[in-house]
DNA sequence: ACACTCGGTGTATGACATACACAATCGAGG
DNA sequence: CCTCGATTGTGTATGTCATACACCGAGTGT
């Protein structure tokens, strides 16, 4: 086995040498898709933009999938203010769910890249561990620990997802699509939701995260009823 | 504007003809994936699978993205059982979340299939209909129905998908490869949880639904804490 | 008999990932 | 200092893909 590509991702420290690496490639990557989305972003373009031809990179990155998966853990880089101190587990995931979604949406196109399995990257394990560390505060088994944690980032990655869908439903509002699309007859309690206004403030200041807010209370008031009836 | 891609699903009711149409490209569609990966899904091999050109299927489908997105309407029929009266909100919801489940773990690879808004194909609307009938029940708001609904749909989508990647973990387990990397130094809270034996019986019968059930406990217990306040 | 549309075809183009053979450069051991 | 092998960058080539465009035959309404 031949030495691993976290290593080759940090090697050169210092001195930054002229040339390729895997971080320059990876850097480049990730302006190509800010600025022109994910689809942007082919061996080709990346090369281009470094000066280099297509075939140089794969001397640093085993293919595309791979340097995918870099941009990913390097994206998923934990901000410094998410190992500040909390105050009780609640508040810990609170903020972590926070950072984690704010994180997301950055990079709108990173939730498009596809992943062949469950997290491993350096990066997300930190994510993870912290969000353990938090729950360490309850009396939890391990096990449900893990499953709150699992709710956890599902509901922040659904959240960041929708979010990011619907802003880019392009020309019309999804109120307004709804509101076309949905006949009286055949969907009638979503017809009564969509007459409601629900969707007229949506992209509002202040709507911006109301549903964030409130399924991150909603989940957990859900998990805090569980710590209270373990607890005692 | 011309004719929705909707109606063309639907148009040859009976008295099947022979030639192409919209129903038989997507049931080929759907056939290859189910065979071999959504990325066997090309215009050239549903073509030849059916017996005609690459370019005959144009003239049904504007292209591949239109063609995905009439794969994902047509897996996502509701069941017939989840029109079944329930008995009270949670019941009817918990009922909705497993069916929802089931759909999607039957086609794996459709999870895959990038969706460029929020939901709007028929399909979608139907399942959106009935969590929000089961939710009239209750004494929320529209705005606060349509957020449970949301926070639902995020639920059982990233169980799906997560549960989908564990098992795709080709070659170890994840609790395996977990256990390997996971340094106690880096990653303490993690590694105890590793330690603690959370993941050997991952896959195990039983196991299977585990983190599924509790999830979803947890979510449905933080919303009724809600509709208790509210309710009275 | 005619024009028109609909459904199917064949050919062509440009983008893409990547295999493979080659070349230049550089560091270590003689 | 010389040489050899590894490292890194290059050029060419292949196969796959989505899809634009021009064509064509069969049926249909006038």
């Amino acid at each position: 086995m031949d030495e691993s590509v976290w290593e080759r991702l940090d090697r050169p420290e210092k001195e930054p040498k002229p040339g390729l690496s895997v971080r320059r490639i990876v850097r480049a990557a990730i302006e190509l898709a800010d600025a022109d989305g994910l689809a942007a972003v082919s061996m080709a373009r990346v090369a281009e933009r470094l000066g280099f031809t297509t075939m140089s990179l794969y001397r640093h990155v085993r293919g595309k999938d791979e340097l995918l998966v870099l941009v990913l853990d390097t994206l998923a880089e934990p901000p410094a203010t998410l190992w500040e101190p909390f105050d009780g587990w609640r508040a810990g995931m609170e903020r972590w769910c926070r950072e984690h979604l704010a994180v997301l949406l950055r990079h709108p196109w990173a939730l498009q890249i596809q992943t062949a399995g469950p997290p491993t990257t350096p990066n997300q394990l930190a994510w993870m561990d912290h969000a353990l560390r938090v729950l360490e505060e309850t009396p939890l088994s391990p096990g449900d620990r893990m499953s709150v944690l699992l709710l956890c980032t599902g509901f922040v990655v659904s959240q960041a997802r929708f979010s990011i869908e619907v802003s880019a439903e392009s020309e019309q509002a999804y109120g307004a699509v709804l509101d076309e699309l949905v006949d009286g007859e055949r969907h009638p309690a979503l017809r009564r939701v969509v007459d409601a206004g629900t969707f007229d403030l949506a992209g509002a200041a202040g709507a911006q995260g109301y549903d964030f807010t409130f399924g991150l209370a909603r989940l957990l008031d859900g998990v805090e009823r569980l710590v209270e009836r373990v607890g005692r």
